[in-house]
DNA sequence: ACTGACAACGAAAACGTTTTCGTGAAACAA
DNA sequence: TTGTTTCACGAAAACGTTTTCGTTGTCAGT
C-alpha cells in the first residue's frame, strides 16, 4: 500500500496529463505512437493496475456479483456457489460470497452492505430465521429500488421475485415412489419442521406418492426433526416402535446417513430388512457402506442457472418487471440402500 | 439503482451543502440541533444508505479482507473459511470469498484484483498448480509492495512470509503412533505425490514413526495416489498384494473411506482385521459405519488465528517486517475403525 | 462602536479513474 | 496572408464521500 502507484504519479513523472496517460493505456488513436510507448515502457516497468474502486465508481459499476448463503460447511450450497462462480467468471464477473449464519439480523446487514455500491447485483438463499421471523422487509426495498436480486433454493413465497428452486416436491414423490416400487409399504419419513419449505415440500410429495398408490399414512412414520433437540434420539424412535418401517426416506444426507448407521447398529439389514433413501447427492452418500440412494439435487447447475438470470437482468433493463420462476429437476441416484438382490 | 438516493441529492431538496449533510449524519457539533433534526428526518424518510464505494475510495481503506482458497466443496476449507469470517466480522470486517480453482492463472488474476482496492488484506491457501509450476511471483510482487498478505495451510516454503500451518509432520507421525500402539506390524500409508506438501509432511511424520518403533519400511505399502488416475483401482493395490497391510493411514478423509469401502467389499473386518485411520474430521468420517478414527485439523480455528494474525499485520504498520509462523495442533479423534474390542 | 469569540454553515480539495470538450500548433488550401 | 483542418494533448467535470478551512452572522465584553 505504500507509495501506491496512480495514474497521477505515472503522468507527474512523465510530464503529461493523467487524461493523456488514460488514453494511452486504452490505446486511444488520438496519442502519438511515440508518446504512447514512452508510457507503456514506464506502466510496464512500475507494474502500474489500476485502481478497481475508483472505476467501480466512476462506471457506476463493479463487474462483482454478491451471493449470501445460510452456511458454507454445506455439500450443496457449495455446490451452488461453484455453479454461480462458473458463469460469473465467464461472464467477465467477481463473486462476492457472504455469509448470513441462517440469521435475519446478519442477512438484512449483509444485503444491505452489498446493495450498497459493492455489487452490481445479488444472489440469495434466505436464512430460516427470516422464514421463522416472516419479515422480508431487506428484500422488498431491494425490489422497489429495481436492485437485480435473484433468489435460489430458499425462497420468500409471496413475493414477486425470480427464483430457481428445486422442485422438492416431486423429488419427495419421486424417491417414495422408488421405495413403493422396490415392494415397501411401511415408509417412514425423516423431515424437517414445517416451516422450512424444502422439508415441508418433500414431505408433501411424500404423501402424494403414499396417497396415489393407497398406502396408509401412519403418523408414527413420519418424524418432524427438531434440530434444537438431539437428532440421534429423534430417529431412533422409529427403531423402537412395534411396527417397524421397511423403508425410511430422509430429506437430507445427514438424516440418512444416521439412519443408515442406527439400522446397522439394531443389525438390520440394509436394504433387505429396511430400504434407505436420501436427498442431495454429496460425500457422504457415497462414502458409506452400503451406499445410500438419493435425489440428486444438482447445485453447480442451480447456481450456473440463478447467475445468468441474473446477469440478464442486469444487463437488460427491460426485463425488470418480469419475474422468472426456475425449477431443477431431481434425479434418482440409485445404490446400494435400495438395491434389492431379489 | 435508478434514482440512487446520495449526499448531493438530499443537499438540493433539503436547500442546504453536501458537507452539511455529511456531518449531520455524524452527528457533528457543528450543526445546529434544527438543521440536524431536519436532515435525518428526511434521510430517515427516503432510506438513505451511504456509498460504500465512495467512502472505500476516499478512506483509502474498504473495510473487507479477501480470502482465496482452491476449492469450495471442500469440508476442510469451509470451515476454515467460517472461521475467519467469524473473527473478520467481529472486528467489523467483511469478507470477499475467491476462488482460485487449483489454477496458477485464476489464482494470479484473482490475487492481482483483489489486491488493487478491492480489498485490505488478503488470506490464501495456495493453488496445487502453483506448486507444480514453482511460480510465486504475484505473491513476491504484494509482499515487495508491502501489501498484508499471510498464507493458511497451503503456504510457499521459501518466502519470508506470515503462515498458519496444520502441523503435518507431528499429525503424521501421531496418526502412525496410534496404529503402533493398538499393535500393528504392517502399516500403510494412503499419501499425496510429493510436491504437495500438506502429503508430503503427513508421511515424513509416518516414516518418522516407523523409524522409532523399528518397523520396516516397505515400499508397497506406500501409495502415492495420483488424482489425475482413478482413485479407487490405486488403492485397490493394497488389498491385493500377498503381503497385506494391517492398518491403514490415509492422509485425507477421502482416501480412509475408500480404503474402509474396499476393505468390506474384501470381506475384511475392520478394525480387527484392519485398522484404519483418516485426517481431516468432516462428516463422512463420522458417518461410515465402523465409523473412522483420524486426526482433526481444527479449520475453524486456523481461519481465525489467520484472521487475525492479517488484522494486526494492518492496523499495526510496524509489524511490517516480522513474520510469524504458526502452527495449529491436530488432535486425534479416536472412533470404531481403530478401537480394538480385545 | 469596536474587537473578539463563537456558532453554524458552505466551498473546495481529495481519493483514482474516465470522458468530454477544449486549445495550441502545425499543415494545408485559397 | 488568412482561414480551415487535423493532430496531439491538456483541463476539468464527474462518480459519492470526508474533511479542512474558510466565511458569514450574532453576541458579549469593553
Amino acid at each position: 500500500m505504500s507509495g501506491k502507484i496512480t495514474l497521477k504519479k505515472i503522468a507527474q513523472h512523465l510530464g503529461v496529463a493523467v487524461s493523456t496517460v488514460s488514453k494511452a493505456l486504452k490505446n486511444s488513436p488520438e496519442i502519438s505512437m511515440e508518446t504512447r510507448q514512452r508510457i507503456l515502457n514506464y506502466v510496464e516497468k512500475v507494474n502500474y493496475h489500476p485502481n478497481a474502486l475508483a472505476i467501480s465508481l466512476q462506471r457506476q459499476r463493479t463487474m462483482t456479483i454478491g451471493i449470501i448463503v445460510p452456511e458454507l460447511v454445506h455439500h450443496f450450497f457449495s455446490r451452488v456457489i461453484s455453479g454461480a462462480e462458473n458463469h460469473a467468471s465467464r461472464c467477465g464477473y467477481k463473486l462476492l460470497i457472504s455469509l448470513s449464519n441462517d440469521e435475519w439480523d446478519k442477512e438484512r446487514q449483509v444485503t444491505e452492505m452489498l446493495a450498497n455500491g459493492y455489487v452490481d447485483g445479488i444472489l440469495i438463499s434466505v436464512a430460516k430465521q427470516t422464514f421463522e421471523k416472516g419479515n422480508f422487509d431487506h428484500f422488498s426495498n431491494l425490489i422497489q429500488h429495481k436492485f437485480p436480486l435473484v433468489f435460489f433454493d430458499r425462497a420468500p413465497s409471496d413475493l414477486p421475485v425470480d427464483k430457481i428452486i428445486i422442485n422438492d416436491v416431486e423429488g419427495g414423490y419421486r424417491a417414495t415412489k422408488h421405495l413403493i416400487d422396490k415392494g415397501a409399504k411401511r415408509i417412514a419419513i425423516l423431515t424437517t419442521p414445517p416451516h422450512i419449505s424444502v422439508g415441508a415440500d418433500r414431505e408433501r410429495g411424500y404423501l402424494k406418492a403414499l396417497n396415489e398408490y393407497s398406502l396408509e399414512v401412519n403418523a408414527h412414520l413420519i418424524v418432524h426433526v427438531d434440530e434444537r433437540q438431539p437428532v440421534r434420539e429423534q430417529i431412533a424412535i422409529l427403531f423402537e416402535q412395534n411396527i417397524a418401517p421397511d423403508a425410511i426416506f430422509a430429506v437430507n444426507e445427514k438424516y440418512a446417513a444416521l439412519a443408515l448407521k442406527l439400522a446397522l447398529q439394531n443389525n438390520l439389514k440394509v436394504p433387505d430388512d429396511l430400504m434407505i433413501i436420501g436427498f442431495t447427492d454429496g460425500f457422504i452418500s457415497k462414502s458409506t457402506t452400503p451406499s445410500l440412494s438419493t435425489m440428486a439435487q444438482h447445485g453447480f447447475e442451480m447456481g450456473e442457472k440463478a447467475m445468468e438470470i441474473l446477469l440478464e437482468k442486469i444487463e437488460d433493463k427491460s426485463l425488470f418487471d418480469t419475474q422468472k420462476i426456475v425449477f431443477i429437476p431431481t434425479n434418482l441416484v440409485e445404490r446400494e440402500s435400495t438395491k434389492l438382490k431379489s
